[in-house]
DNA sequence: TGCGTAAGCGGAACACTGTTCCGTATAGTC
DNA sequence: GACTATACGGAACAGTGTTCCGCTTACGCA
């Protein structure tokens, strides 16, 4: 998860973490929350510690990078979406159920404020937050995908790591994006997995 | 044009521009497209003025909004994208003309470091930017998906605007686009057109 | 319980960047 | 050549990311 060495106690339970850094770590989070859902995920670095009463500082030196901070506020949410894919796929025939991932994915991004744009960015502050979606949402796509395509309702040659960076991008929204233009967008690249010439 | 009350020798040529503001906004021309094709459209101030040999409050006194930078540097390559439509129209069949637009669409994003970014970011400073590619490319987008709906190739329904909008985001490329990707993306959108159940 | 020391702290300092503004320079007209 | 409007450059300023050092806190051990 953590690709640093940071937020110790999360990557390593048996690393001991002081109390009072444990508690500098739990308020960044919890006002780093905050703030991305207000400011977007890429607020100022002052506008979290002054809302977490710490220094910046002791920002850095738990999460080194932005995107360390951004995975430890969104994990659980992101994990709760890939693990959506199965259950969807039990629950559903394979298009159905790839569909309606996709709609889940594409709303995880649309309310993380700069977050799909943040990890197109190319800024090493995000370096490792592209795998880190990759790692978990690849999986929970291809086996969508592979089971759609196995049971002939779409084409088998897309890559599910170019469909996941398409519907992150689309998820961005834009200077016209009105009501539901990513839901047809990414609904639009659906039927063109299901067209054949 | 420029949305903005400078380079004022284009937008009113019977105004009087002293001799030495035309060269200083020759000069910003040149080393911006020499700078937005290293370092992308967003290259810091300082780069683009060190290049052009003039001052940072000469850069601002004539374009005041980086957008209107971008629109002086890029005009004359987007408005023969938008002017390739029509030729398009007349040389293939509709569903052909479109697919070669949306090509030749994608590839002027696609060389433009930072455009496709810039163009949702929503920072102030690209403030008039999206209008002015809207204002270009969506009747000759329109006219192309108009054709080709009438001739019954694909569904009537997509809004041109959100189509646009899509391939600037599509052709940001990304943390694992390869060779071809943008232009896959794409495709599949048109396959999607295509598509009906 | 007290001591020693490692871990952790905060925020000033620093570098970078966007932007403004003012004293000086240049261009154009008469 | 003189006058004046236009244009100049870059220092100053504010915002932001990041580092680092003197000071503080927590924890383990005797």
């Amino acid at each position: 998860m953590p690709t640093t060495e940071s937020a110790a106690v999360d990557a390593c339970p048996d690393k001991r973490v002081r109390a009072d850094a444990q508690r500098s770590m739990d308020a960044l989070l919890t006002a780093a929350a905050e703030v991305f859902a207000s400011s977007g995920v890429d607020a100022p670095v002052r506008e979290i510690t002054a809302k977490a009463g710490v220094g910046t500082g002791t920002l850095y030196r738990h999460y080194p990078l932005r995107s360390d901070l951004v995975a430890a506020v969104f994990r659980h949410e992101l994990d709760a979406c890939a693990d959506a894919a199965p259950v969807l796929a039990e629950q559903y025939e394979p298009m159905e159920a790839l569909s309606r991932w996709l709609e889940r994915l594409q709303g995880f991004f649309a309310t993380k404020r700069g977050l799909s744009a943040a990890l197109h960015s190319g800024d090493s502050a995000y370096e490792h937050l592209p795998d880190y979606f990759r790692s978990r949402f690849v999986p929970a796509l291809g086996s969508l995908l592979d089971a759609a395509a196995a049971a002939g309702e779409i084409r088998a040659d897309v890559d599910p790591q170019e469909l996941l960076n398409a519907v992150a991008q689309l998820s961005m929204g834009g200077p016209i994006a009105g009501e539901g233009y990513a839901t047809r967008m990414v609904q639009l690249l659906l039927n063109g997995l299901r067209y054949s010439d």
